[in-house]
Parts: structure tokens; C-alpha cells; sequence
DNA sequence: TGGAAATCCATGGGCTTCCATGGAGGCTGC
DNA sequence: GCAGCCTCCATGGAAGCCCATGGATTTCCA
């Protein structure tokens, strides 16, 4: 299974477009559903951040499943549907492999010039810079405070997890 | 597949006419049984919210799935297949993506100069932007209510939704 | 092993197409 | 003959497409 994995970071150019990272569109290619190339992005407001959510088909089937489990045409159902999904916005990359983030979605995260892609598996996070380091410096500190609890469950084996990964590896950025 | 998705915002002319979103005049158009291209919408009140519900083949196909699942001949049967089936529409979209939404149901979503369209997967809803600014945020408050349950329904699956998302975590890079 | 060539990728700019919107007829039915 | 409806046309702005550039990395060959 693909992962979105990796931070990086784009201009956002005077018309709102910015570069999706090559490896995230590869990823995104694949998990299209549609044949003819073309792929599109599922974008929409974090719930609890000052940043965007996004990724493929896989994504949007995850929300699917949530309203899925709600019986059709259920006033419930409707109600989060139309937050749910009215907050989405299908971007579509161009041929240079380039988005365009509308507005409102430029507004909530608080873009400017400079944007910060943020893998996380499943799905991929887009920031302002200045933003994204700070919430990473208290997730580090949540991630040390973790550790141990992830060391009593793993037993002796070593995944890697639960350790500041000194890798650094990839990540570019650029 | 297709999800209807997103908002809109689009004007009501004197003539009563109204462009439909673009994106979804494409679903729609994949979505016809109609093989000549002029594709209709399938158009009626919403029972619980001054809006209308819309939507192509597959919205008229799930009513019918939901009144047959009820037995005949009884009285909720009646009652539902009169709400729903009594004040449904077919609109045409014309040759400029345009519909006319007739009075009647113009009335019900107390609709003016400007009309809001946003998708919730099946199908679509058109509002009177003021009302649905007030319903969009109350359902997104209802969102944060229920991510609890959504994140124990999603498993351990993270789209964001129903956890608190401390994450950023691994995701190393620089 | 070093250097040259080829490739990938982010970025900028110009141009074309699409889309929402407004308005002018023409057809039809009353 | 008039009102309502449908088709066709015009337009401005936004979105999408194509091409050019330059830097960085990788590949390949001597």
C-alpha cells in the first residue's frame, strides 16, 4: 500500500498554483479511479487544524464509509453529509503537475507564499510553513512522551517507532 | 464513483434560471439513461430542510429502493411515496447548463437572487445562501460532536476525522 | 573515477478554452 | 395576439493547457 510519507515545500505562485511533490503525485495517479489520467485531489478543511486534508480516491471512500454507516436519506445523514462533503473540493493537477488552492481553502490554512506538504499515510496535510513548525515541534514532544508506551508494548523488538527517527532522509523539500 | 462534491454559489435570473456547477452537470450527464445527451435532474423539497434535493438516475433509483423496501399498501408507504413523489420534478438542463427551478419549488427553499448548490455524494442540494450558511454550521458542529463515534467506526483508520489529530508524528524529513 | 549528457522537477509566463451570466428572438399553446 | 418557454448568441473573467527555463540529480561512457 502507497504512503504518503515526507514534508516539502512549494511556492504558491501569483495565480494560487503550487507544485504537488512528484511522489505524492505518483501516489495519486495510482489511486485514482478514473483511466484516463487525469487525477484529482480530495482537499477540505482540517477539522482541527489550521491546515488542509487531502488525497485520492482512498480518501474519499474513507468518508463514504463514515456516512455509510448512517441509513440513507436519514436527516442525520444529510446533516453531516453536507459538512462533510460540502467542504470538499476536487482539485484537478494539471499537466504540469500543479493544483490551484481556491480561496476559502487558501484562507483556512492561512497560506501565503510558501506551502509545507505534510505526509501522513493515508492521506497528505498542506500548511504554512511557519504553522507546520510549530505543530511539529509539539508533536515531537508528544511522540518522546509516547515512546515509552509504545517500548512496553513492542517488547523488545524495534520498529523504529517510538524513537526520534534520525533519518531524515528524503524530504528534500526545496 | 462519482460523488457529488463541494459548493456553489451560482445567480437565479429574472427568467428563474440557474446555471448548474459544471461538475455536476458531468456527473449527471454519466449518470443519464438518456443516450442523447440531454440529461434532466430529478428534483424535489427536501423533507427536513428548506432546500431542495437533487440528483440524476441513481438518486431516483435509491427512492424507489427505499419506498419498496416498505410494505405495500401501507400507511407510511402512502405517506412517503406522496412526499417524495408528489412534488418531484424533472428538470432539463439546457443547452447552457442551465435549469428553471418552477415555483413551487422555488417557494419551499425560499429561493431569491442567488442559490448555494452543495454536493453530499449521491446527491446535490440547492439552498438559499443565508439558510445554509446557518445549517452548515451547525453541521459542522455536529461533525466535532460525533468523531468519537466515527473514529470507532473507522477503526483505526485516520482521515482526521474523529480523532484528535496530534499526528504529524513520524513523517520525519526536514 | 571524473566529467559530460540526459532526466526529472519546480517554477514562470502567455495563450486558449470553458463557464457563468445577460439578453435577443422564435415557437407554441391558450 | 400574448405569455411562457426554449434556443441561440455575446461577453468577461477565471481556469486549464502548453511551452520555456534553470537547477539539481542521476546515468553513462571514456
Amino acid at each position: 500500500m502507497d504512503r504518503f510519507v515526507s514534508t516539502f515545500q512549494n511556492k504558491l505562485d501569483a495565480k494560487g498554483r503550487v507544485s504537488v511533490p512528484a511522489p505524492f503525485r505518483a501516489i495519486l495517479e495510482r489511486d485514482s479511479y478514473r483511466a484516463d489520467g487525469v487525477s484529482g485531489v480530495y482537499c477540505y478543511p482540517s477539522l482541527d487544524a489550521p491546515a488542509l486534508d487531502a488525497g485520492g480516491e482512498r480518501l474519499a471512500q474513507k468518508i463514504d464509509g463514515l456516512l455509510g454507516s448512517l441509513p440513507d436519506y436519514s436527516d442525520e445523514r444529510d446533516e453531516l453529509s453536507l459538512a462533510l462533503y460540502g467542504d470538499v473540493q476536487v482539485l484537478t493537477i494539471d499537466g504540469d503537475g500543479r493544483i490551484i488552492i481556491p480561496g476559502g481553502l487558501r484562507a483556512h490554512a492561512g497560506l501565503d507564499a510558501k506551502v509545507t506538504f505534510v505526509g501522513l499515510g493515508d492521506k497528505f496535510q498542506i500548511w504554512a510553513p511557519e504553522r507546520f513548525e510549530e505543530r511539529r515541534t509539539r508533536a515531537r514532544a508528544k511522540v518522546h512522551e509516547h515512546r515509552r508506551i509504545f517500548a512496553q508494548r513492542a517488547g523488545t523488538s524495534n520498529t523504529g517507532i517510538g524513537r526520534q527517527a534520525e533519518d531524515g532522509g528524503e524530504s528534500t523539500g526545496q
